[in-house]
DNA sequence: ATTTGACTTGACCGACCGGTCAACTATAAT
DNA sequence: ATTATAGTTGACCGGTCGGTCAAGTCAAAT
């Protein structure tokens, strides 16, 4: 039998669009398995268990996304604020074409794992929890920049940065929910306007 | 055996406080009837299945948040943006709470099951749609008072009070991804500030 | 030509899943 | 006293879960 040299990156594949849209616990080894074509027996040679292929769903997926999603809506050219509208307007664009796919709003695939089991699997937890951290850097990195050319008043960044996520996951949990991504246009802009006032 | 007559509430009490705290899919309806003790015969007794249960259990969570959370924080002699400030007090020490006894933030638990099953039951997404269609109509009463009493300008009531929901639910997912009730503090405040305009 | 080691295969494991069922018990109506 | 009914019990079902393993198949190194 050919060693099939992309066996590890099938079942990084299949795992990340099944779980992303269905769930940790109702995507089992053996459907992972058979959407990458693969048999058990090699899954768990290149796997020590599900929760590790998990964290390294988890890791490549945050990857590709920073180099796909966020590096094309963070252009340097765009303003501060035009490229958070652009991240909306991507993202937007990401979930209708998934719905488009499978009839159904995936929502965001590291919020997904989180609230299913940031209480049941502290690993996991920790990984979101560094992956939302990240995404906090780079949205503090914007906002600086904003602030520095007067395109927004003074602010704590930090917080407001942690605040336009938070934004952010509740109306990809909200279009989820009514499995409409028409929500997201009408929602995601406002999240610019979104500000915490600095101390003092 | 003497019939007792709370079984029912018994298996509803247990089934909501275990899903809440762990996740629909990892709470087996053995556990549910062991924490209830009652046996899975009894239990079929009253329900037809799991998705049932979690249907009742969504209803009457959601009865008893809206008698408790919902009418206390939105007393009257509070003025309408003190309403949903005190809203988010309670939710902090509600998950605070949790914590306390649980080691775990447990996080919304209408917006989890949502994000667990929203693509996959489609009976428990609409139940859950609903249930937030409920809470919307609840801050779309209190917007809409604030502008009759000029605490806010005239905006687009029903969209603004989208907004805030999803923001609510987005920071409870980045609180229980943080396992960090001080989140709730530090952003829940935030929520009045945002508002989107009414269309000209 | 032989050995090595990465990779594949398919059968297999015990545990648990949601759900069923016949038998049983207790209460209340007749 | 008899019957009807609501509730309880524990054994049981087929199916699936995550995970294991011995045996085999290659390509490359020796």
């Amino acid at each position: 039998m050919v060693a099939q040299p992309d066996t590890y990156d099938r079942i990084l594949l299949a795992a990340r669009e099944l779980i992303h849209s269905r769930s940790y616990a109702d995507v089992g080894v053996a459907a992972i398995c058979e959407q990458a074509k693969v048999k058990k027996g090699s899954f768990y040679h290149f796997f020590p268990s599900k929760q590790e292929l998990t964290l390294a769903v988890l890791d490549t997926y945050f990857a590709e996304m920073k180099s796909g999603l966020l590096d094309e809506a963070f252009r340097p050219e765009l303003t501060p604020l035009a490229r958070l509208q652009r991240l909306g307007e991507l993202t937007y664009e990401f979930q209708a074409h998934i719905k488009q796919m499978t009839g159904h709003i995936a929502g965001c695939p590291f919020g997904n794992l989180a609230s299913e089991l940031a209480t049941q699997d502290e690993t996991i937890r920790q990984k979101v929890d560094a992956i939302f951290g990240k995404l906090q850097t780079a949205f503090c990195a914007t906002l600086q920049e904003a602030v520095a050319r007067g395109e927004l008043p003074p602010l704590d960044v930090a917080s407001t940065a942690k605040a336009m996520i938070a934004y952010f996951e509740g109306v990809m949990l909200l279009a989820k929910t009514q499995n409409d991504p028409e929500l997201l246009r009408q929602l995601l802009p406002t999240m610019t306007q979104i500000c915490i006032q600095a101390q003092q």
